[in-house]
DNA sequence: CTGGTTGTGTGACCATGTCACTGACAAATT
DNA sequence: AATTTGTCAGTGACATGGTCACACAACCAG
């Protein structure tokens, strides 16, 4: 038995049978900023990270970019799904956040697996609803929600214990998805109330309830 | 056999005991306007429209809303999958566009069935890939297109033979998730350059090769 | 015909996205 | 240590888009 089904969260339910057919499968690492799939590229198999984050973006012609989703360990990135079974190629972009372990099930074994085991199928399944769900709730945000409160949102989310939040202005703006400009007035005002400082490449919160407060 | 079933583009193909189990189940004819769920409801079933059309709208908390799909007949909603399988409730809200004809499929027949029926699961899942490509599509229409082209090509889609959009709008508003005022201003934009013309509840495009120009 | 309902037009105003820069800072190189 | 190069952040000007508060016109039912 290969080590990393062991890791993989989620897969160790699986039945006896299809640990078995996934056994002669190898992990993969992968360096932080490694691009596992660009829109137009071809899919070829099942993606299921290990160990890292992937974030999947998707990105307009402007070039400016949205962030659909990230993708931890245990779990899959839909994209790579919906190619297998829709035939599609794939509309976004892939990029390891972090250094990355993945394992890649080619088309046949998945497509196997999925009339054979009803685990693997609620597994892959449920995958599926969550980040269909995850989109539609981006989609949410964007059309219906103001940039401040987008950007307050991802402040407390991405902020560690002592209110530090590790990114650029580029990055929040990505992953709200607005621009650059936008996330540095936004965040220029929120300086002024004195609820963040703002240093080169990271942002401190400094009054979290304040923060709080202003969002829904 | 239950006549819907012929009639149920798609399930045509099913196997002969899933359509067995399914012969049991009776179409429900509903009226236009027919709200079949809002957010917040719980899911109880496999939505199958037979006949008509139902459109799925996302709704912002300012009132504001959002289409997120049509369902045309032999079509699911895959709001009522991601239910069945995530165990979410509704997020979205479905309204019979035209008087329609339906059959719900209750849940443990749906899970029975799409534990037993390979084409079945292929026909959940396909609905389902496809589904979350025109969400995407949506969300990037909305994160990055200019209303003017989104409301041309709307206006292309809806068009019928003779250039004629039976719409108000409101509706053209809905559909590219902007506000009723900027449809009209850019109506009347387009007007004035004789592209189409207006009157109360519709548009007729007047130059279509104009408006093609102007997209992408 | 008349009052209620629905669809449309408009001005004002704020929020957001885009463009074109400037300057600040840091790491790598002379 | 000085210089170059690339990344980050700040800023003004401007166009587009969303919201609010109305006015008004067209339609429908009684």
């Amino acid at each position: 038995m290969k080590d990393w089904i062991h890791r993989a969260i989620g897969l160790e339910a699986l039945d006896r049978q299809s640990q078995d057919q996934l056994a002669s499968l190898n992990s993969l690492n992968l360096p932080l900023g490694k691009v596992l799939f660009r829109p137009g590229d071809e899919v070829t198999g099942f993606v299921l990270v290990i160990a890292g984050r992937v974030d999947v973006y998707l990105t307009g012609h402007t070039g400016r970019e949205i962030l659909l989703y990230s993708v931890s360990p245990g779990e899959t990135c839909v994209q790579t799904t919906l190619g297998l079974l829709g035939e599609e190629d794939y509309s976004a972009e892939a990029v390891a956040e972090t250094d990355i372990e993945v394992v890649i099930i080619p088309k046949p074994l998945f497509l196997d697996l999925l009339a054979s085991s009803a685990p693997f199928r609620t597994f892959v399944f449920h995958a599926f609803a969550s980040r269909l769900q995850s989109i539609m709730h981006v989609l949410e945000q964007v059309a219906f929600i103001k940039v401040e409160e987008r950007l307050i949102s991802i402040l407390l989310e991405r902020s560690d214990e002592s209110g530090l939040v590790h990114n650029t202005h580029q990055e929040l703006a990505t992953a709200i998805g607005t621009a650059r400009e936008v996330v540095s007035r936004r965040l220029e005002l929120l300086g002024r109330k004195g609820l963040v400082t703002l240093e080169r490449g990271n942002i401190q919160i400094t009054n979290q309830a304040g923060l709080e407060s202003l969002i829904s």
